[in-house]
DNA sequence: TATGAATGAGGTTTCATTCAT
DNA sequence: TATGAATGAAACCTCATTCAT
C-alpha cells in the first residue's frame, strides 16, 4: 500500500502524478481514453484511489485539457506581448507559432475535440462550470493581449477573435484528422479535400479568415 | 411495414425505420447515443435484428449523420442554384440560410461533434472511409455550386470554402454549446464569452470569414 | 429459387446432399459442428429448407454417424467372415485391420465422441432410439460374424465383445486426442502419458483387453 | 462467506462456491451446461463476477471436472496403498471400490464424456495444457500406488493400466447411458445390449480387461 | 486514505430455429 | 416446398464506479 497522503502538498502531488499518468497513456493512443485501472496502475496506486482524486474519469481529462488550454494559452498571451511589425505582419508571426505549436502537442486537439462530445457528458455540472469559467477568462487574457499587439482592434473584441480562431482550428482538426491506420486510403484523389496537410490548410484558412478581421476594422 | 422485409424496397425501409427510432431516441437525449436495445425497441424488432442491418451501434449513427448531412448539402447546393444579387449579398442570404437550417436541425451538429471523437471509434475502417468518401463528393458538389453562386470564385476552390464553413460552424457549437439544465450558470458576467446565442454568434463569424474569402479574390 | 424435390427419390436426394455437404463441412474442422447456414449453403439450398428435411441440426449428424457405423460395421463383418488362423491370429488381424480402418477416417471417432454429449442432446427421443436401434442391431449382426470367426466364444457373447472393443477405443481417443495446435506442447515428458499415438495405444490396449476375452473361454 | 473475498483464501473459497454452483445447478440437468448468468444467481453473485475467477463458462466445468478426477484418483491411491490379498482379488476388491464411486458419483462420467468435444472446445490451450497436465500427474501417482498394490505389473505400467481402466469405463459410459426419459423405451429386447445396467457391465468388462492384464505379467 | 473485489449495464456476436411470404 | 428475415437466448467482454475491509 502506497504511504498516505494527508498534507494537502503531498495530495496535490498525487493528483499531479495521476495526471502525469493519465497524459502518458493518453499519448499512447489518443483514439480513446484509457482506462481508469490502466491510469491507476502507471501511477502506482489502485483503482479505487483514483476517485479519491477525482469524481470520474472525465474529469481527469477534463483537468488535463485545462493544462493544456493553459499552457497554449500562456504562450499565445506571451507572443502578443513581444509581438512587432505592422498588423497583417503580426497576424503572419502569431498564425505561424500558433500552427507550429499544435503540431508539436498533438495530444492537444485531440484531447480538445472531446472536450464537447466525450468529456462533460459525465461531468458533474460544477465542474464543467469551472473548466469553462477557466477557459474563458484564459481566452479573456489572451484576447486583451491580441488587442495590445494589434492596436486596429475594437475595445474587446480580441476574446470573440480569440474564440474564432480556436472554433475554425478545432472543426478543422476534426474534419481532416483520421487515424494513422487509415494514411494509405486517405492518399486517393477522391479523397483530397479530407486529405491535406492540417498545419498547411490551417495556416490557410485562419490567413483567410483574419484578412476579414482585418477587413473589419 | 411489412412483417418481413425481403424486397430490397422494404430492407431499405427496415433499415430507415430503425434510423429513424434512433434519431427519435437520440433526440430524447443528445448527450449520449441510446442502447442498440432500445433502438431495436423503438422500432419494433428484435436486438439481434438490429445486427442484421447494421454492424456496430457507431455505424447506425455514422449513417443518420450520413442523412443528415446529405440532406444539409442538398438543400444548400439547391440554394446556390437559384442565388441572385451581388457576391456579397449572395453571401449573406447563404449565411443567413444556414444559420437558420441548423437552428431547426439542433441534432445535426450534435451528432457532427460526435463524428470524430466517437462514431469512429468503433467503425470498420472501410465505414470510415465510405463516410468520408460520401462527405467529400458531396462537399465538392455543393463547393461547385457555391463557385456558380459567386462568380467571383477561383475555380476549385468552392469545396475547400465548404470544408472551412463548416469548420468554423463545428469549433463554434462545440465551443458554445452546452447542457439546457446549465442554461442559467451560462448567464453568469464571467460567462458571456462562451455564452452568445449560437445562431448570431455563428452569422457574424462566419460574415467575418467570408469578408476575408471575398478579399482574397 | 431450387426445384421442389416433390417425388420421394427427390426429397432422398436432397437429403442426402445436405449430409454429404455436412460430411464435407465437417471434415474442414472436426472440432465443432458446421453452422447450419453453412450446411445450407454448401448444399445451394436455403437455411429454412435443411429443416424441412432435418428437424434439428444435430439429427443431420447423427444420421451421418449412422451411416460411418454402418460402413465400419460392415467391412468388421466381412473381414470376420474371411477370417482364418488361430483365434489369437483372427484377434490380432481384426485389430489391425481396425486399427487401420480408423486411422484412415479419422472422422469417425470425433463424431462418435460427440454423439452422448452433444448429438443426442438436442434430439427427439424417436430419434435417439431410432439411432440405437440401429446401432444395436448392427452390432449384433458384426458380433455374430466375430463369433463365428472366433470359434471359441460363447453363443451371445460376440455382441456384447464388439461393445466392449468400441467402448475402449472412445475412452482412449477421447483421452489421447487433442487439437493439432497442440501437438508441440504434448511432447512435453510430463504428458507423455496421454499423448502416445492412438493406433499404437490402441492396438496394445485392445490385444490387451482381447487376452483376457480368450482367457474367459 | 465474507462479502468481499480478499484473502487468497477468501477468494479460493469464492471460486469453489461458484463451482459448487455449477455443480449443483448442472445435477439438476445433466445434458447441457448451465447458463453462466444461473451460476452466478446460484452462487449469489453478479455475472462479471464470475469472470474475475474463471475466464469462460468451459473453464468452470473444467475445473469442476478436476476435481471430480483429483477426488476420485485420491480415493483410488489410497485404496491400493491398504488393499490386501491376491493380486486377482485386490483387483477385484479395486473394481467393486471403482464401481460402486461411480456409481454414488453420476456427475462424474457426465461431465467427463464432455471433456473432449464440449469443454476443450472453447478453452485457451494454456487450460488445456494444465488440465492434462495435471490429470496426467495424478494418474501417474494412481498408477504408482497401482503397481505397489499389484507387485506383478511392470514398472512404470500402472499410469497406462489406469488410462485403458478409465477409458473403457468413460466409452462404456457413452455407449449405455440414456436419459431418464427413455428408461422405458431403453427396455425393449431389441436394445438389450445398449440397455445393461451401467455398474454390473463395467465391472464385467473391466473383469475381462485386468485379466488380460495379469496374463501378460 | 488506500485497496481491489464486486457490480451491472450494455455492446457485440453467433446461431439454431421459426415463420411469413 | 423453398426462402431467408426475424427471433431470442446466451456467451463473451469491458469498464466505470462503488464499497467493504
Amino acid at each position: 500500500m502506497k504511504q498516505r497522503a494527508i498534507a494537502d502538498e503531498d495530495k496535490q502531488a498525487r493528483r499531479d502524478s495521476l495526471l502525469a499518468a493519465a497524459r502518458s497513456l493518453y499519448l499512447e493512443d489518443t483514439r480513446q481514453l484509457p482506462a481508469v485501472s490502466r491510469i491507476a496502475e502507471a501511477a502506482g496506486l489502485a483503482k479505487g484511489t483514483v476517485y479519491l482524486y477525482f469524481q470520474t474519469k472525465e474529469e481527469i481529462f477534463t483537468a488535463l485539457l485545462d493544462q493544456e488550454f493553459s499552457a497554449l494559452l500562456d504562450r499565445l498571451t506571451e507572443h502578443f506581448l513581444t509581438a512587432s511589425g505592422t498588423p497583417w505582419e503580426r497576424v503572419n508571426l502569431f498564425l505561424e507559432f500558433y500552427a507550429k505549436y499544435l503540431q508539436e502537442h498533438p495530444e492537444f486537439l485531440r484531447l480538445a475535440a472531446m472536450a464537447n462530445s466525450v468529456l462533460e457528458q459525465n461531468l458533474a455540472q460544477d465542474h464543467v462550470y469551472n473548466f469553462k469559467l477557466q477557459l474563458a477568462q484564459r481566452l479573456e487574457r489572451t484576447g486583451n493581449a491580441l488587442e495590445s499587439a494589434l492596436s486596429v482592434l475594437e475595445t474587446g473584441s480580441g476574446a470573440r477573435l480569440m474564440v474564432r480562431t480556436y472554433a475554425l482550428t478545432l472543426g478543422l482538426w476534426q474534419l481532416l484528422d483520421y487515424p494513422d491506420a487509415m494514411r494509405e486510403v486517405m492518399m486517393r484523389p477522391a479523397l483530397r479535400l479530407l486529405a491535406p496537410d492540417f498545419a498547411t490548410e490551417l495556416t490557410s484558412a485562419l490567413k483567410q479568415f483574419w484578412r476579414g478581421v482585418l477587413a473589419d476594422q
